[in-house]
Order: structure tokens, then C-alpha cells, then sequence
DNA sequence: ATGGTATAGGAAACTGGTTTGAAAAATAGT
DNA sequence: ACTATTTTTCAAACCAGTTTCCTATACCAT
């Protein structure tokens, strides 16, 4: 059966034109018995769906697509895949897309301005039909981009990301409440030395999140106290470094509240590095939920973010 | 600056025909100009550009697809993203692909033969330039679809899945090797009873995993016990599951090499939770090498996969 | 039989670019 | 000054479909 497929001739592609040929009509009407317009008979309709399956013909998308201005296809720009939270946004968007005959195009933008914006220029003239975008930061440049691709008409949304004094479909978590929950859920079981490594404050869902941390110390009338907060980068690596820092400054605390899952977890390696037990020594908590989250041991508490149904949400 | 986009009037896109109008030139002319094509004098060039900076001018890319039949896009098909295995090859077919001017369509065929047939059928006439494919199984049903495909001029490359009596492009790693590697550095360690936790035979890597297992127990005069053996699915549980029929069957082992690390990681849960500790009663090894791996506690013994540099090799 | 309406099917225009071929203009050579 | 050659430029054809619009036929009621 070994057959050598590369030296055969590569025949050119049929067009509408060969199948309205074949079947002895005009192409128009080949064109409204594929799109299933009505004004063909039932005769007609037969003979040009016998003429389409015997040669094989599959109408072209790009063609289509031109006159139609419709591409089917949309762009999802997430900053890093390599981030345990993004791959479950990006199967659910998928999920809902591939359902509605829709294409994913991916784009990571490996949290780089630079190629973020490669992407922006990309889809100015690529017609995609829409674009689900988590930015980097969600600064003015990004905004300036997102203003845009909208006005040109391309639906854009939003998904764990939001962007200063800009109004569009955004979908994600209540942030603030996640900090908040999170810490309570410490406040409760007794903790009041509670220390918080959040993400970048130049992130708005960071924010939000430090803002719920303090707001649950506030009901629980704890003083808020800075030297307890530390910001980290949101990976594994910086989640160790803050913890390093916190240890540093010989303050006691029992409990540590992270931004991130992934950040959570390198302060758990650290301290356990230093010989802290967790959770009898210190508890921590995360928010994401990411699937890593119940595999490390201890398992890590955490703060669910339904990332595949935001994907499904976003792609809505 | 709050300012409510969608009531805008959406403006119908700028074409090639308005950048002529403008420039006072023919559409062929700025057509030269915008492909850096020679025939073209300094002065017309300049207000050429002059036109299509002024108006903010961007090429369709699906009018110019029609005629070139290039669509600067490439297909990538994955079992399943939520595997940690699969981003970094995601990621790593992303980046040579940016780089090359091409986009990225991901398609997650979700471990389910439909989905995948579906997206077969979708490029079939979406006419990307070119397929990437890990397969579920490499039965001859994908390889119907590839050679479909194929014979239409479109390449294909395999990644980390191979099809029977098929002769494509082929990316991955030596699998019969991986699996001597990981067994063989377990009977180096002393180990004589090595517990195999293999992935489904239907998959031919995984047979060849099983068989470097078998050849590297040959080397060491170890006999082969089928007992020793059981199949996995993939996933977590599934690494979970095996274990503890290995441990019903009440037949000594003192290490275990499993197919994947995803498998790994459950039967070390499985272990750990029957009271067995890593690694001194029991040697878990893994293959892929996933983040995963070195943040499981303890740390997982692995034979790295290059999933990233796969990836690349794959675009390139 | 006649006029009116509904339906079937085809020719032509259209989508927004690229490519071709020929005419026009500029430059070079004698 | 006149022809030969090269370079610019534009109109038209092309890519592979969809959509519009018009004609021919079938069906219906009067």
C-alpha cells in the first residue's frame, strides 16, 4: 500500500464552473442548490448534488467569503497558552465556535507588546468576524487598537481583561470579590496575620482582587498593613520570590492569600523550603482553580475561575 | 472620554479602488506599489503611500487569497489542549508561524473522531496552506482524511502521532528509545520488578513506549511479565486506576515507568494515598517531561519531550 | 382561450484584489 | 532628428463564488 503521494500531479481544484458543467447548468444555479436557496426544482437540485458528489467538489471558503464579507473565522489573542488558566478558555471558546461553524484562529501573544500588536495589524485586514482578546496589561495602546478594530465593525470582546474608560463585552469573574472571598475564607478559619501576594497593578483584575483583600480585612476589623503585600509577575518563580521577601521581613504571618494559582503554588514550594508546614504552620489560597491546583500536595485551596465558561460566554 | 462605539456608523471598507481614485492612478498601479513590485516611478510611489496613509488603507486579505491561493494559514490539530503536554507545541508552531507572516487555526479535536472528521471537512475546502495533525488514534480513517487532503496539494506534517503504512512528514520524538531510556534508568538504579503503566495499544507510539520497556528488560535479563503491565487512557484517573489494579494483584514492584507524566502523577497519588512512599518504597519515571512534572511533589522523574522545539520543527 | 401570477433557470454584475498585455511615455543610440 | 529600447501606466481579464434581474415556462382563475 506504500504509494508515493508527493510525485503525483497535483490537479487543479474544481470550481463551481466544472460542476454546473457537469450538470448541465448554469453556475448560479449550482450556487443556490448548495446554499439551499429555493427557485430550484427538485430535478435540478438532484442532478447537481449527483454532479458534486461524483467529482468531489467542496466550494471554496475564500471565495465565498468575499463577496459574503464574512470569514467565519474568529481571533482569540490570549498573552501566554503556557499559563495553565488560558488552554481551558481557548477549548471553550473553540467548543462553542467549531458548534456554530466557526474557526479559532490562535494568537499568543507571549505577553510581548510587540507581538501583540503584530496581531492587532494582522486582523485590521484579515476580516476575521470577530475577536476575543485578553491583553496584556490593558493600557492605552491596547485600547487604541481594540477602538480600532471595533470601529471598522468587527464585534470585539473582552475576557479577564478589562481596559480603562473603555465600554465594551467584557466577560470575567467579579475580581473583587474573588480577593474578597478568598481572604473571608481565611478571616473565618481564625487567621488575622494575613499576608497577599497579588499580580501587577498595572493589571486592572489585580487591583480588583487587592481591593477585595482588603475590603474582607475591613469587615473583619484587621488593619490593613502594606509591608504584608508583596507583588509578584504572576509566575511560578516570582510567586517564590515574594514569599522570599515576606520571610525576610521577619514578620509573622499565618496565612498568605496569592492573586494567582500559580503564584500560590511557589509560595507553598518556598515555605515548605523553609521548613513551614503547610496548612498547620501557614494556609494558603489561590484563585483560579487551575487544573495543577489539586496536584500538588499539599493540594492547594483555591478560588474556581470557570475559565471554559467564560471561553463559552466570550464566544457567545 | 466615554464614547459609545456601536452606534457609529459602521463605514463599509476602504478598497484598492479608492486608494487609485485618490492617488489619481489605476488600481493595478497600486496594486505594483503595495507589493513592492518593480515598473513603478519614485513620484507615483510616493503618492501611492500618500493615498493609503491618509486614508488608513488595508489590503483584503481574503480578496488577495482568491487569487493567489495562499491564505498565509496553517491548520494545527491537537487531541486535546487541556493535555499540558500539547500547548508548548501549540505554542511552538505560533511562534515560527507569526514569524513567517502565517496564522495559526487551532482545531482541538477533543479526543473524539467526529470533531476531528469535522475539522478535516472544514479544510478540506478552507484551503489553508498547510496541516498540522496529532491524531487520536492513526487509524486508517485518518489517513483517509490525510491522504484526501494531501492529494489536493496541501501539505501535511505528523506530530507525536504516526499513521500506519502512511509516508508523510513526521515529527517526534524516538519513542522505542524514550521507553528504553526510562526503564533503563530504573534498572540502573537496582530496580529488577518494574511495574508498566503503558498508554492504549491503538496508538502506535504507545506500543513503541511498550516495546523499548520490553527491550530494555532484555538487556538487563529481566523477564518479561505481562502481569506487571496495564493500559491507561491518558488521563489522571486513569494512571490512578491501573495502580491500583497493580497493587490488587499483590505482585511485588519497587518502580513503576509510565507512558506519560499525566499517568505518572496519578499513580503516584494512588501510591502515596495506599501508604507507599516515593521513592524510596516505590520508582515512579514519566515521559513528556510536562510543567507539571517538577512541581508534583515529590518531583517527578521524566524523559523530557521537546513539545516546544516539536512544534517548531513542525512549522518550519 | 386569455390574462395574471408564481416559479425555474440563466446571463450578467459584483466582491477586492492580482496579473497580463498593450499603449504611452521616457530614455538611449545612431 | 529619428528610430530603437526601456520603463510607466492603465484597461481588461481573472480568481471562485454570490446576488440581482430578466425571461421563459407552468399554473391558476376567469
Amino acid at each position: 500500500m506504500q504509494k508515493n503521494l508527493s510525485s503525483e500531479k497535483r490537479k487543479k481544484p474544481l470550481t463551481i464552473n466544472d460542476i454546473a458543467k457537469e450538470a448541465g447548468v448554469a453556475k448560479s444555479t449550482v450556487s443556490k442548490v448548495l446554499n439551499e436557496q429555493r427557485g430550484v426544482s427538485q430535478e435540478t437540485r438532484r442532478k447537481v448534488l449527483k454532479a458534486v458528489k461524483k467529482l468531489n467538489y467542496h466550494p471554496s471558503v475564500i471565495a465565498r467569503s468575499l463577496k459574503s464579507k464574512r470569514t467565519k473565522a474568529v481571533g482569540l489573542i490570549l498573552p501566554n497558552i503556557i499559563n495553565p488558566f488560558f488552554p481551558a478558555i481557548l477549548k471553550g471558546v473553540e467548543d462553542v465556535a467549531i458548534e456554530n461553524g466557526y474557526v479559532v484562529v490562535f494568537c499568543d501573544s507571549d505577553d510581548r507588546k510587540e507581538k501583540e500588536s503584530l496581531y492587532f495589524q494582522i486582523f485590521e485586514n484579515r476580516w476575521v468576524d470577530g475577536i476575543i482578546f485578553s491583553g496584556i496589561t490593558g493600557d492605552k495602546q491596547e485600547e487604541k487598537y481594540i477602538r480600532s478594530i471595533h470601529e471598522k465593525g468587527t464585534p470585539v470582546v473582552l475576557i479577564d481583561r478589562e481596559i480603562e474608560d473603555y465600554f465594551t463585552n467584557v466577560v470575567m469573574i467579579d475580581n473583587k470579590r474573588a480577593g474578597f472571598d478568598a481572604t473571608s475564607y481565611l478571616l473565618k478559619l481564625g487567621h488575622r496575620k494575613i499576608g497577599c501576594i497579588t499580580g501587577p497593578q498595572n493589571i486592572k483584575i489585580f487591583v480588583k482582587r487587592l481591593e477585595g483583600y482588603r475590603r474582607a480585612l475591613e469587615k473583619y476589623n484587621v488593619d490593613f498593613n502594606p509591608d504584608l503585600v508583596e507583588e509578584g509577575d504572576l509566575s511560578i518563580e516570582s510567586g517564590r520570590s515574594t514569599t522570599k521577601k515576606l520571610l525576610k521581613k521577619k514578620i509573622t504571618f499565618t496565612a498568605i492569600f496569592a492573586s494567582t494559582d500559580l503564584m500560590a503554588i511557589g509560595c507553598i514550594r518556598e515555605l515548605q523550603e523553609n521548613g513551614i508546614k503547610i496548612p498547620s504552620d501557614v494556609s494558603v489560597i489561590g484563585i483560579d482553580n487551575i487544573p495543577l491546583a489539586s496536584l500538588v500536595t499539599p493540594s492547594l485551596t483555591t478560588i474556581a475561575q470557570p475559565a471554559y465558561e467564560m471561553g463559552v460566554e466570550a464566544m457567545n
